[in-house]
Parts: structure tokens; C-alpha cells; sequence
DNA sequence: TTGAAAGACGATATTTTTATCTTTTTTTGA
DNA sequence: TCAAAAAAAGATAAAAATATCGTCTTTCAA
């Protein structure tokens, strides 16, 4: 579904979130420690989402990176996905056809067409926040 | 969603059935040719569903490939992505956690099941007639 | 003002996926 | 029986994704 990258991306930002909750700047060690990820790959996919201005980071002694509390409730997880793997999971054909349309469908276009958009707008509902809450709580698991 | 080979796959043998409703046999090369793909790679992923028994292949002048017409109806989308890509897009977790279950579930657990529900349904009911059928009547393609 | 902590960045390495090429085997028909 | 056609199989190559390493830059605090 999504690329490792993605994987790492998504488990890395929500814990993030979930120790900006209660205002904790984390390193990329404790990150890749936390989520069981290869530490510098991880760093490499942070970027991206600090470039995109999904979570912000701070160099030197006692920097790390962080969400501001007052944005979980509104960044989307549709975001962190399009920031690392693109919008090809959105937008692509099911069977990799350039040039799938309504007028031109592969012939799985209509049966895809649903299942993409419930995805999508999965994706587009969920929050930073309603994903930092369950981990805070203890009721889901960003590891193993 | 599904890989390269994948969806070579998939393209080829809805080709091979729509050809087989036609009574014809289809070359490698023929396939390659109508869904736009390296010739070799997919013959190699051709092989793994001759293995399969979905699609039966022969030898020598007058070969290539072909499935029974009267077996279109019973062979499911979901044979041919399993036979490729394995169960993982039915079974594996949205985030890649290797233990992710009810029990102990990542944050997203819950909003993926739903849709990997409906995606497993749809492959599962999905009959390679009804592909072939599209592309036989022109409703439907396997190319650009 | 200097040393340590931490992220940023570029280069490189490894693994997996995708793709090609060559040889072998099987089948058919002349 | 022999030549051609066609799939099967093995070896190799290229590209992409995943992963690691070393160096640079920034920041803080002693």
C-alpha cells in the first residue's frame, strides 16, 4: 500500500505528536528507537516532512523535533502521505495504465474508483491529534 | 497498490481470456505487445500462473497461452494478485508493523480494516469473465 | 570561546524489483 | 528425421528503494 519510507513517516510523525503533547522535543534516535525504524533513513524521510512544514525541528543541544499542540488537530495524515510517497496512490490506474480515464478505463477503473476514494477520504479525515491521543492513551502501538 | 509484475499480470491474463473467448491462443509476444510490457518480465510472471494452473500454456508451433472458457467465470481477480504479490495487501499492517492485530493494534488499524475489507471483497468477486467481457465489447482497455 | 549535542546533507552501499539476454526443452508439421 | 516455433529456465544487467556512513553546520551552555 505504502512504501516503507511512508511507513516510517507516518509511525515517526505520530509519535512526534504524541510527545508534543506533552511538550517534548524528541531526537531522531529516540524516534527510530521508538518506532524500531533504521535511524538515518528515518532522518532522511524527516526532512522531507520538515521542508513541508509537517513537524518542525531544532538543532543543538537540546533540539530535536516537535509539533506545535495547536496544528495536530489539523494536519491530516492524507498530508505526511503525499508529502513522502506522492499523490500516485490517489491519482494512479490500478493496473499502472497512463492513460486511464472515464473515457478510457482499465478494466478495474469503476471497481478501484470506490475503494481510492474511501481512501482518500480516510485519509483526509484522520488527524494528527485523534492518532497522537491513541498512542498517549496506550490504546494503539507504534511498534513490533 | 499491487507491483509492476502485478499488474502486468493481471493485464495479461484478462488479455489471454478475452482471446481464449475468441478460441485463439495468445504468444508471449502477442501478450506483451497488447498490454504494453517488457516480453520477457512478463513471461516470467506468465510462468508463476501456468505453476497456478490459472492460465495453461503449450509448447511448440501452434502454442502460447490460453484458459478455459468454461473456468472464466470461476477464477477471482484476487487468485491472480495472491499468486503474484502474496496475501500482504490482505494481511499486512497499513504502517508495516509486524505484530498488528485487535489485541495490539497500530493507529490506523482500525480505519484500514475497513477499507482492506472492501478491497479483498472486491478482488474476490471480481471473475475474469466479466473482465474480458469489457475488453471484448470495447468497453474497457489494457493499454496507455 | 570552545566543546559537545544535535540536525542537515552528501556520498556510498545494499537489497529488491524490474528488465534483458541466452540457452534449453518441447511440440508440430513438412 | 529435421527444422522451425514456441514456451521454460537460468544467468545477467539496470534501476529503484532501502539503508548506512562521514562530514558539515547550528546551537547551547559551561
Amino acid at each position: 500500500m505504502f512504501s516503507k519510507a511512508c511507513e516510517y513517516g507516518i509511525r515517526a510523525t505520530i509519535f512526534i505528536a504524541a510527545e508534543s503533547l506533552k511538550n517534548n522535543r524528541v531526537g531522531q534516535k529516540e524516534i527510530a528507537e521508538e518506532i524500531d525504524s533504521p535511524v538515518a533513513f528515518t532522518a532522511k524521510i524527516l526532512q522531507k516532512l520538515v521542508h513541508r512544514n509537517i513537524v518542525s525541528s531544532a538543532k543543538g543541544v537540546g533540539g530535536g523535533f516537535s509539533i506545535d499542540k495547536n496544528r495536530l488537530k489539523d494536519i491530516r495524515l492524507v498530508e505526511i502521505v503525499e508529502a513522502i510517497d506522492g499523490d500516485s496512490i490517489f491519482r494512479g490506474c490500478g493496473l499502472g495504465l497512463s492513460d486511464c480515464s472515464e473515457d478510457h478505463p482499465c478494466p478495474v477503473h469503476d471497481k478501484f474508483k470506490s475503494i481510492r476514494g474511501e481512501l482518500t477520504v480516510m485519509l483526509e479525515d484522520t488527524t494528527l491529534e485523534e492518532l497522537a491521543l491513541g498512542i498517549k492513551s496506550g490504546n494503539t502501538f507504534l511498534r513490533y
